[in-house]
RNA sequence: GCGCCUGUAGCUCAACUGGAUAGAGCAACGGACUUCUAAUCCGUAGGUCGCGGGUUCGACUCCUGCCAGGCGCGCCA
């Protein structure tokens, strides 16, 4: 498909510049010219407006151009064009022999699992760091979705070329994880009847699970720390603390299906360093000054509203501090691009960080952030209210034991990650006809089911598409399936080139759409071997677009359900 | 006050980045299983694309001014 449309466009940019030369055009002035396919498919396969963008510089009509040029473009054997039409305003529709059902095919199956593939990235390396969430408690929904978001960009992005490796950045250092040390410590007293010793933090973690944390202190050293000072103990509790909690989100998400290369600790980036020597390097290049004490970034210089302080007047260091320092880590391990997976909460933290990324000497275009919408949670149209705080919110443990991983991951992909997103927990349980995860899982259950009842009616599944056979394709459900078919590669590029994951969700449904409705349509097994051969072939092509789709979505391809 | 995001069918969302008659799913109504899975399909109905200007062959899309909602504007993280 992508053969015929460069082929096409060629074509088209040749017969384009002959109008311009016998018209005595510039040819500098000439629109490029563009390939869309039509939504409608009386429209053609394949449609052109460079009618439109030049009727300007032609000095003529728009239809008028579209005339000469269809004059000039003859029906070409290789090219698979059965026809040139002019419609409309002045488009130039293409419609293309029944062949082209068969290259598509063909492409599908000589590549297989590997169908979609592109090399956009061309090898070069990205770092997507997502989820990061504070070691002070379980995941909650929000960070779900940031969770799969993450995960299906790096797949997305591994299978179009580049060298992806997955990120979690953990805030170990600063005050959060001071609050969960004296919370848990406090905790700790109180199982032992002395909570009164150790007060518990204004800020505290009030969830049970610090109970649990606490009660797992006990469990392994006893009552002796009771006996130490408190600020001695902190460090251990703290420590004891992130490790036990931080555990606690590994194996949540290593069951939600997320995986990470690398878990990065802000506390190592002052063990060895870096923020003094990040300061160092920027002030080196005129971008860090002293006033009032405090050491500033001058982010202004690149287009953010204020600079913006790296160390306090008490000598302590801002996050921002250590967040640069860990940016200018990211890029010194030879990432070309770094991707950071934020709460839209955090959209005004952009502008400084990228300030921060140019200032290090790199193109503010090698630092991406895709923000993640809140995520209202219900149940049955009620809301179910979320309060971190008080410890009363829905983990993402709690929405995955009662809806499941893979309708989980949907819901969280089903929409733009920059728009607010409603998920109905009673909604994504049911197994009906409003679950839009069923539907696309069953359409793959069906596939393979006919698959299985060929086998054992004894009918062999071609293997190869060959050219005769691909002449008995046809019906508009053969062409609308084929055509979604044909979609997929420019599908997961689009959706790596603008870091928008949820567009496999989209494709992945109008294909089992597409497939449905041919299934209701169409007899397989039944009909004569050359039909019938045909139609498997449709159905071979696309279990395996589908399947890679749902593959690259971390989502299941159900054999029968 | 300033900045970012959002506003499309009763509800939840699309619209290929400026294209043709704005499309799906729920909800409503009417049909299709003696068949390879009816967790499916087909049809009907539903719209001043928040409002007003502008740009051009052409605007849901771009520019501008309003209106409404969300988020953000710390030497917090």
């Amino acid at each position: 498909m992508e053969d015929i449309r460069d082929m096409l466009k060629q074509e088209i940019s040749k017969v384009l510049e002959d109008l311009a030369r016998d018209r005595g055009v510039a040819p500098e002035l000439l629109p490029e010219v563009y390939l869309e396919r039509p939504k409608r498919p009386d429209q053609g396969d394949w449609a052109t407006n460079v009618a439109l963008q030049g009727a300007k510089v032609f000095g003529s009509h728009p239809r008028e151009v579209a005339q000469a040029l269809a004059e000039r473009l003859t029906p070409g054997e290789k090219s698979c064009v059965a026809g040139v039409e002019i419609a409309g305003p002045g488009f130039i529709n293409f419609r293309l022999s029944r062949g082209w059902m068969g290259a598509v095919a063909e492409r599908v199956f000589s590549e297989g699992e590997r169908y979609g593939r592109s090399d956009l990235g061309r090898g070069r390396r990205v770092q997507v760091e997502f989820v990061s969430a504070n070691p002070t408690g379980p995941l909650h929904v929000g960070h779900g979705r940031g969770a799969v978001v993450g995960d299906v960009m790096t797949s997305i992005l591994e299978f179009t070329g580049w060298q992806v490796a997955r990120e979690y950045y953990i805030n170990d250092a600063g005050l959060q994880v001071d609050n969960l040390g004296r919370s848990v410590q406090s905790r700790y007293f109180e199982l032992l009847g002395q909570g009164e010793r150790a007060p518990f933090p204004e800020d505290g973690y009030h969830g049970d699970y610090i109970r649990d944390v606490a009660q797992g202190v006990l469990d392994q050293e006893g009552p002796h720390l009771l006996d130490l000072p408190l600020e001695e103990t902190l460090p251990f509790f703290r420590e004891y603390g992130c490790r036990t909690l931080l555990e606690v989100i590994r194996k949540d998400l290593e069951f939600f299906g997320v995986r990470f290369d690398v878990w990065f600790s802000e506390k190592s980036l002052y063990d060895n360093a870096s923020v003094p020597g990040m300061i160092d390097h920027l002030r080196g290049r005129g971008f860090v000054y002293d006033q009032d004490g405090a050491v500033w970034f001058r982010a202004t210089a690149f287009g953010d509203e204020k600079d913006r302080v790296l160390i306090r007047s008490n000598g302590a260091p801002t996050y921002f501090a250590s967040d640069v320092a860990y940016h200018k880590d990211k890029f010194d391990r030879g990432f070309d691009l770094a991707i950071d997976v934020w709460g839209a909460d955090h959209h005004g933290y952009i502008p400084r960080v990228r300030a921060a990324v140019e200032a290090l000497g790199r193109d503010p275009q090698d630092f991406q952030v895709i923000l993640i919408q809140m995520v209202n949670l219900l149940r049955h149209g009620e809301p179910v209210t979320m309060s971190k705080r008080s410890g009363q919110f829905v983990t993402l443990r709690d929405v995955l034991d009662d809806v499941g991983p893979d309708a989980t991951r949907y819901f969280f992909l089903m929409r733009r990650s920059d728009s607010h997103l409603d998920f109905d927990l009673g909604v994504a349980k049911t197994q009906g006809a409003d679950n839009p995860v069923y539907y696309v899982q069953y359409a793959h259950a069906r596939m393979a089911s006919i698959f299985r009842e060929a086998e054992a009616r004894g009918i062999p599944v071609p293997s190869g598409v060959d050219p005769l056979l691909t002449e008995a394709f046809g019906s508009p459900e053969e062409q609308a399936l084929m055509r979604q078919i044909a979609l997929f590669p420019d599908e997961v590029a689009k959706a790596s080139r603008e870091y928008e994951p949820h567009r496999l969700v989209f494709f992945a449904y109008d294909l089992a759409c597409a497939f449905h409705s041919f299934y209701n349509a169409s007899r397989i097994l039944g009909e004569e071997p050359a039909l019938r051969d045909a139609r498997l072939v449709a159905v071979r092509a696309s279990q395996i677009a589908l399947a890679n789709a749902l593959r690259l979505l971390g989502i299941g391809a159900p054999e029968r359900m």
